[in-house]
DNA sequence: CCCTTCCTGACACTTGGTGTCAATATCGCG
DNA sequence: CGCGATATTGACACCAAGTGTCAGGAAGGG
């Protein structure tokens, strides 16, 4: 059962070393600080060089916000799962669903969360983290506009854009007043109240944008 | 008239530099990109050591992006003198006509729109641009919060970043949509579009969140 | 004219990140 | 087991963005 692997041994190993480098980077960023901690730092702390540090992440940046890049293909894999004449603001609340699991699991939570906390107290990480989040909307954007019109998505309407947005922005809403609460209530609820207070109008683009 | 001046020379002198440093190095970017333009190239172009470059601007990309600072404030000005009962999603609209006269202005708009480019099509510029914007938004979130309900601000209470958030997502989405388009329809248009598909629903906030 | 103050350039240094190359470890195969 | 191909690694040199320091020079006031 150990052949014909579909991860190979190398990429295994490869992981591993990440998962080592993580580990390693988070005592010291909680001992000292992100921006106090050099890579050098880093590197010898799990045993390697400068350079072999970089050949496990593209930069240091990337060691803390990478993973939020598997986000991107499950929110995109997650609101395809869901029917196509579902309103769309129902199927993008669905959609964090994913986010939630998360959230949810006690074990994971812990390390995830002091992660979080460097990333929003260090603006350079935050603002890349940000940046991550507009790329997964891009994803997104194309899928809400098929929905919305079923001919192509015309890059000049800007309601796909607009919805993606709000509810993104619903989200980012919900998880900062979930952190400033004293966690007694589930996140969800909090995603629904956020989502709850915008409505789409359906009957809108009377403004006209004769295309 | 030149004494008691409420802009002393000394800090006439600086901006000036500062508009000289930033015409030389947008010619620069735009002749060979952002990245492959060093402090150096920019600090010799304009007679400068690099050293003093960075006396007149903190980091390379603040060259680019400082600008926007100044939104900050002019939003928050603007949202304040809107009528206090006014529903907030038409006072952020209005407040967003301050962003119009920007874009209006013929000649302004060549210099301002070459950089904007610059921004985003480059990630790192990008990523700090929507930082900073999220700085103005957590300017807002507390007069926005005040509007609402009259008591102070209710850090877990997430519908005050919700609507922020979602009305600058829908400028976000009206400026790519008016940057894709031929420009024959005004901006306001757009953003008259993109705001008319989300309406705040003012009885939300039964999803119990007992405080 | 001198004295103070600010501005500037030169220099050295740190840190993130990359290219190169030789040494070494690993893997597949006979 | 041994051998050649391939991948991984560390050492070194290098570049660019910033920052601290300091001495010299320009501007301004008396």
């Amino acid at each position: 059962m150990s052949d014909t692997n579909p991860v190979p041994i190398r990429e295994r190993t490869r992981r591993l070393a990440q998962t080592e480098l993580t580990a390693v980077a988070q005592d010291l960023f909680a001992a000292q600080g992100y921006d106090n901690t050099t890579v050098d730092q880093i590197a010898a702390a799990a045993g390697m060089s400068k350079r072999t540090f970089f050949r496990y992440f593209p930069s240091k940046d990337d060691l803390v916000i990478g993973k939020y890049d598997l986000f991107a293909d499950r929110m995109a894999e997650a609101l395809d799962a869901r029917p196509k004449n579902e309103p769309v603001w129902e199927s993008l609340r669905r959609m964090f669903d994913i986010t939630l699991d998360y959230v949810q699991d006690e074990h994971q939570r812990a390390r995830s969360e002091a992660m979080d906390a460097i990333v929003r107290s260090t603006p350079q990480l935050y603002a890349r983290y940000l940046e991550k989040m507009q790329r997964v909307q891009e994803l997104l954007i194309g899928r809400i506009a098929v929905r919305l019109n079923d001919d192509e998505h015309d890059p000049s309407d800007p309601r796909p854009a607009a919805i993606v947005g709000a509810a993104f922005a619903c989200m980012q809403a919900a998880r900062h007043a979930w952190f400033a609460s004293d966690r007694s209530e589930a996140f969800g609820s909090y995603l629904d109240d956020a989502m709850a207070t915008l409505k789409i109008d359906r009957a809108s683009r009377m403004t006209a944008i004769a295309t």
